[in-house]
DNA sequence: GTTAGCATGTAAGGAGTTACATGATTTT
DNA sequence: AAAATCATGTAACTCCTTACATGCTAAC
């Protein structure tokens, strides 16, 4: 029920999936694995794994004499069954937010532990929204060619041009996963290749 | 002392600074105008009026009798002495958060209620911004260039063609700027021109 | 020893979204 | 008449940020 929380727990259950790890670790890899959450505050992680926790998804492990540091107030999080099954299901999911910026992010930064066919679904439906994006600005754009200002025409257009890159970027990423997979519906995109 | 709230009060001062409107119609503008609020909902745009005029920033004047629609509750917004005073403060300050997504573009759409000197600081600031963020993203990537798997790599390298594209693009309208105006101080930038 | 970084957390406060609530006006 | 859209607002809820509070460990 959340917008960047969607994003944030996909995240950390999507690297605790990879490696258990305590808080403070775990946000550094975050950070730098993800890079996208340019600073992620411990004010909302640390509530986020409580969260997580007392859902059932994560266990906490005390992390006790662990040879140098006997008792270092360190808590190891680790996914439970119903954790893995929750994350699974949050990779493959098509809510909505599903195609936002972060947490489309997050999901292709987890290609690693998905197949080939959820990974061809992620970008497809990635793909769709930046199109959708891209229809709305050129609408508003030729709607009001003239009485917007030229500064507010140049900002338009190179958020547009951003958006064509992007979609094309997204179809060779497509192409690459059709490619290594078998065969797949062939693609219909409304931006041309050059 | 807030985030986007910084970026919706000026966006509002700014249009109302063109022309006194009412919220409904001011929702839209926001959106088509500025084009990047894809929504704004009435429970942020109404309270972030009223704010405003309590804060001595705004006024509402009651339409009363416009001819067809005698009694429509409609409440147009217009700019007081000191919200004009306090608009022009924001446009041209240094401040933290200037240089954010959602700020810069705001401000940038407003380019023209501002002069040149204004435009080029705002511009060159958000470069900086830019160039922060491109530092950051190209020594964490070669930090951890083997740890990565080829998906984060992919989706780190476009998102520094991105910036990298930005960079360029502000460049551009720097030196149109600076070709307007007299002769400004000569451009520093980490991206060459390709 | 003292600074810097590791490590976990809470509390206050701000901002925004969704959903709800109401009513006028215009179009079909 | 019904439906759409204009028009303004509030309340509950969620989430995040900032600042604070604590202590251990490593390095200089």
């Amino acid at each position: 029920m959340a917008k960047r929380s969607a994003a944030l727990e996909l995240a950390i259950l999507g690297v605790l999936a990879e490696t258990p790890q305590h808080g403070y670790e775990l946000r550094k890899r975050l950070i730098s694995v993800l890079g996208l959450f340019s600073t992620i505050s411990y004010g909302a992680l640390y509530p986020a794994l409580k969260s997580l926790v007392e859902r059932g998804l994560l266990v906490e492990q005390d992390e006790v004499g662990t040879g140098k540091y006997p008792k270092r107030a360190r808590i190891t999080y680790a996914l439970t069954e119903a954790g893995t099954a929750h994350f699974n299901a949050m990779v493959a999911d098509s809510g909505p937010g599903a195609w936002d910026d972060d947490t489309f992010a997050v999901r292709m930064s987890l290609f690693g532990q998905t197949d080939v066919s959820t990974r061809i679904h992620i970008l497809q439906g990635r793909r769709s929204r930046v199109e959708d994006r891209l229809a709305n600005l050129q609408t508003n754009l030729s709607k009001g060619r003239e009485r917007l200002d030229s500064y507010t025409l140049e900002l338009q257009q190179h958020g547009l041009d951003a958006l064509e890159r992007e979609v094309r970027w997204l179809n060779e990423l497509i192409s690459r996963e059709q490619g290594a997979a078998g065969s797949g519906n062939p693609q219909t995109s409304q931006v041309n290749k050059k």
